[in-house]
DNA sequence: GCAGGTAACTTACTTCGAGTAACCTACTGG
DNA sequence: CCAGTAGGTTACTCGAAGTAAGTTACCTGC
């Protein structure tokens, strides 16, 4: 009955960690990191639990693998959507559409994001804080680029706040589904940029 | 050798339960949800593991009840701090540097309260996010008083973008011990003020 | 000051899941 | 068709969450 196999066997190892990470993702999203245990995601991917220590030498290991993925698409997906854009308001506004629109598309991998606390191992923090930092750093040097006299410590603040505010506008949509992703980008644009803009423009924006 | 007994035995059940607060909290702090076990704890206190079952249910209700506290104690702070405070510039200011006063004093509260994402059981994620929705409705309250004529949703917006502002900050203020509470209220308001109060002055601010 | 009731507490388990050692097998090129 | 290895499994250990059943300090009335 077993027409042309099901589903394969033994696949190539980097095909098999993506599957991993896919399931992984999928399983820690709906339940929680601590809810899941590693049976079940081996269960689901169709593999025994040691492969999944083999390819991610721990539970935490492996959640680490889902953020750093999803950290690093969501980065990517930012970086094309403001390159091209027109000054310093279009970086922000098109860079926060781009964030609201991928985690609307990909809600699974935003769930997963808050799990990020369960992290105890120091390294793996300082890890994914690196790619975070980098986003932060994306936004404080839109910032800088407007103002060359600005204090970086302040344009620190700056970058901390609006990715403080669009996360968590991003985790209030969820309980407002009415609210898009333009709609959210308006709000965090008509506080965030007539912020700095407004301290900022006396003297410039000609 | 024992003089006056070193440590008491037999607590009355509540004076038990905060002892347990604390030392939880402190331990939760320390070392992370995750990495602690309710042994350790237990040993601590200087009781045995059923009590804190016997008190608290489960090792997340445990947790649970460390952030109810932490939560409830921070929007009495804030709450005492915006009373007496004249008009809703002075109501978010003194709100912000209250806030950020008492992240500062109570360091380990406020590690703890980054645990939340640990939390897996539905009702008690509703429980701790109701005591947050206190905090944004306070602050969404300020604007609607501010403008009357502001749409509910937008207020609500803006109150979220208050919030994940302020606590991002609170996260990045950790890393630069040269910026104190009066410095990242500055911060806050900066932006945040400025952008709302310039949308809506030009037919308002006597 | 001593019965006895109860609130506070303990010992000694069960269970479940993370992590691992040791062994197995399908596919590859020669 | 044989051998080497990448990919995989079975069957365990061990630590920590949670619990059943029993124990002891303290108070209260007599």
């Amino acid at each position: 009955m077993t027409t042309t196999e099901p589903r394969r066997k033994r696949m190539p190892k980097a095909q098999r960690k993506a599957q991993m990470l896919d399931i992984a993702e999928q399983v820690f999203a709906e339940r929680g990191y601590l809810a899941t245990s590693m049976d079940e995601i081996a269960e689901r991917v169709g593999v025994s639990k040691p492969m999944l220590y083999e390819y991610f030498g721990s539970k935490e290991g492996l959640l680490i693998g889902c953020i750093h993925r999803a950290r690093t698409e969501l980065l990517d997906r930012t970086q094309q959507a403001v390159t091209g854009a027109d000054g310093p308001e279009d970086v922000l506004r098109e860079g926060l559409l781009a964030f609201f629109e991928f985690i609307g598309e990909h809600k699974q991998a935003w769930s997963l994001l808050r799990q990020e606390a369960a992290i105890t191992v120091p390294s793996a923090v300082e890890e994914i804080e690196g790619i975070r930092r980098q986003q932060t750093d994306l936004i404080a040097a839109v910032i800088a680029a407007f103002d060359t006299d600005m204090d970086p410590t302040e344009a620190e603040a700056f970058a901390e706040i609006v990715v403080g505010s669009t996360e968590r506008l991003a985790l209030w949509c969820e309980r407002r589904p009415d609210v898009g992703p333009a709609q959210a980008t308006t709000y965090v644009m008509e506080v965030v940029w007539r912020g700095v803009a407004t301290r900022l423009t006396p003297d410039q924006h000609p």
